[in-house]
DNA sequence: TTAGCATATAAGCATATATTTATATATTTA
DNA sequence: TAAATATATAAATATATGCTTATATGCTAA
């Protein structure tokens, strides 16, 4: 989720589509003209975006107009900051990291012998 | 740069490797037993960290801590939302598209028409 | 100074992605 | 209903990406 988005951002022509939609509702065509690339390239950017739920497709006639979801972009952004910013014990799946994390907590060049220890063990070698 | 960023974090690995390290500094041998994955596969993801901006490296011994640039993050995160926000006129590189997004102003389907346009010329068919 | 640890890099491979060209679909208009 | 417009999709291709295996480098300690 996130990750389409970061993933849909990451690209240049859809970093410059989804700013020109952040300017005003725009169609295809438009997209075409304003950017001068061709119009099956614009479509597959564009579904990408929508995808990645950045964007609204309305029909209108013959034409779809794209809408840029602000407050989708703003929320998913600050999801991210959380995400970024949550103690990990609080982050959903990363489970199986914090308890491998814990294991190696002030254990000093250990990391080979921590991958061989069996799952009640604990390092014993500490760093000062 | 702000591209380089979302590519480095619309990866799923990646975004879980910044995620462990924005928790405490840990070396490429630490993640490899965190995460269960292997050496170089790491290595190859904390490059593309690094060139991204995300995280620095410090040496230490043999091992390289890895730390996750908390400011940058925060400030490439700030300016997106100024580059999201600003109107486009004041956007850096999108000199061109301003231009021709002026030209089709209130133009109903003439997409191709302005396409054909010289210069000089404007759009005469307007939409209701 | 040799052995071992931590990391980087290179090569090879499989998959994913971006682009173009060509074609299909849907809507409007003559 | 045929032609034109707007868009979507498919096929083909080139390039990029991610991963593994193998090897190289650099540091530490015996």
């Amino acid at each position: 989720m996130i990750e389409d988005v970061f993933k849909a951002l990451g690209e240049p022509t859809r970093l410059r589509i989804i700013r020109l939609l952040a300017e005003k509702e725009l169609c295809v065509c438009d997209l075409e003209v304003i950017m001068g690339i061709s119009q099956p390239r614009i479509s597959q950017h564009v579904k990408i975006l929508r995808q990645a739920g950045l964007i609204t497709e309305r029909r209108e006639g013959q034409k779809r107009m794209l809408t840029f979801n602000r407050d989708f972009f703003t929320q998913v952004l600050d999801d991210f900051c959380l995400f970024m910013n949550l103690p990990l014990e609080e982050v959903e799946g990363f489970e199986e990291e914090v308890k491998r994390m814990k294991k190696i907590e002030g254990c000093d060049t250990c990391a080979i012998k921590v991958k061989n220890m069996r799952a009640n063990e604990t390092c014993k070698r500490r760093s000062k």
